[in-house]
DNA sequence: GAAAACAAAAGTGTATACACTTTTTCCGGT
DNA sequence: ACCGGAAAAAGTGTATACACTTTTGTTTTC
């Protein structure tokens, strides 16, 4: 892989990362990566202080970049966010709700399906983490799309949930539910599923770390 | 001055730009601030970096950083997000609420009150904001504090409300309010003072503004 | 044989160099 | 005088250099 800009470096990372091929704890050497991206450190260490902003990578002065390994605590608090920000949210849509919004999250609720069958993980994780994003960018907030955006980048980072077939499937379903309830305008059910959904999603955090792997460019090129 | 790693420079940078002693539009030259500060371009290069991903600056490619400028829309739309975030934020606050937090929040509506009497434009315009922030802590949420002190910076950015006095009386009043009501554990009360008073701030945004300073012609001509 | 001490290697942090792009300046043509 | 365009200046984007820190590996000492 080359020709690179800084973006396409922290696109790069931000995947293996959320997707779990690199470990929390895993060392990030700047020119292990500016070898593999075909660039200088420069632009690795530019890369390397976004995801650090993202908090996706922690940088300890003199030691480098490692990936993070968010503590529990952060980890509840993140979903505490998304919590507040996505019941609102839940709740707003409904009440600026049109048949065309609905489709578009039908649409997306059934392309989620479809990744599930076809037990395509990277592909089912990133669909379900994008149901929020899309409700986001339905609503007409770019702002709002971009800042749960990272916040879910974070818990995918934080969880495994959407690796096993099950919790993706329940996942699914608790989309469609929500979907439903929004189609017919129920404002206070809508949230109410909202906020179970993301309690269920929260439930399912799995705290018990594995060996990180060592291999940084066979990780990245696996994809 | 001289002698900053890298958050030093953010910070004065950001300083200056919510304080509007630098302009939206305003060119940020990499040289200027490296000599300003006493350090390599490098370092201001990374500080630029950090704040175009806070939305304070905005990076144009070869031609350099600017003082953001926000658009109507934008603006509107990083204030639905407060509105969303802190409303809940409030509801979940009552829920927890102490005797000491309702102290340290008195406390800080006193120290703003305080500044508007001094007529200490940035020490209110910081403190005004740092309520918010102050929730959140007391929350125990770093997470969210640290997502709401952004959105803050932006909002300092967006608007000059705080700039008038009357504008700075009328948001410690409201805070005072809200206080209140958390106090007295009026859950819904607090939540719809809150609402209200982020919707206060909103009106009071001045979208009369001046074009940048380098759009000479356009400054010219309506004079 | 284990621990401390030192030397070598690897890695980070900042400055500088240089190519390339944009902006400004200056000049000749109309 | 004004416009267009070339040359110079200024500025950004990336790579490299080098000092300093951490890590690693080896040797010395008890």
């Amino acid at each position: 892989m080359e020709s690179s800009s800084t973006s396409l470096i922290v696109q790069a990372l931000t995947k293996a990362i959320v997707e779990h091929r690199l470990h929390p704890g895993s060392k990030l050497a700047e020119q292990k990566l500016a070898d593999h991206f075909g660039v200088s450190r420069t632009l690795v260490r530019q890369a390397l202080l976004q995801l650090s902003q993202h908090q996706l990578v922690t940088l300890e002065p003199a030691r480098g970049a490692f990936v993070s390994a968010p503590s529990v605590a952060e980890a509840r608090q993140v979903f505490a966010v998304r919590r507040m920000l996505e019941s609102e949210m839940t709740r707003a849509f409904v009440r600026q709700v049109t048949p065309a919004k609905i489709e578009a999250l039908r649409e997306h609720v059934a392309q989620e399906k479809h990744a599930i069958l076809q037990e395509d993980a990277p592909g089912r994780t990133e669909l379900l983490g994008d149901f929020h994003v899309r409700l986001a960018e339905l609503m007409g907030n770019e702002v709002l799309a971009q800042l749960l955006s990272q916040l879910i980048s974070r818990c995918a980072l934080i969880t495994l949930m959407y690796q096993t077939q099950g919790a993706a499937e329940h996942s699914n379903d608790e989309h469609g539910e929500i979907v439903r309830a929004m189609a017919a305008r129920n404002e206070d059910l809508a949230v109410r599923l909202m906020n179970e959904h993301l309690l269920h999603v929260e439930e399912n955090l799995t705290f018990d770390r594995q060996p990180p792997s060592h291999d940084i460019s066979k990780a990245l090129s696996e994809h």
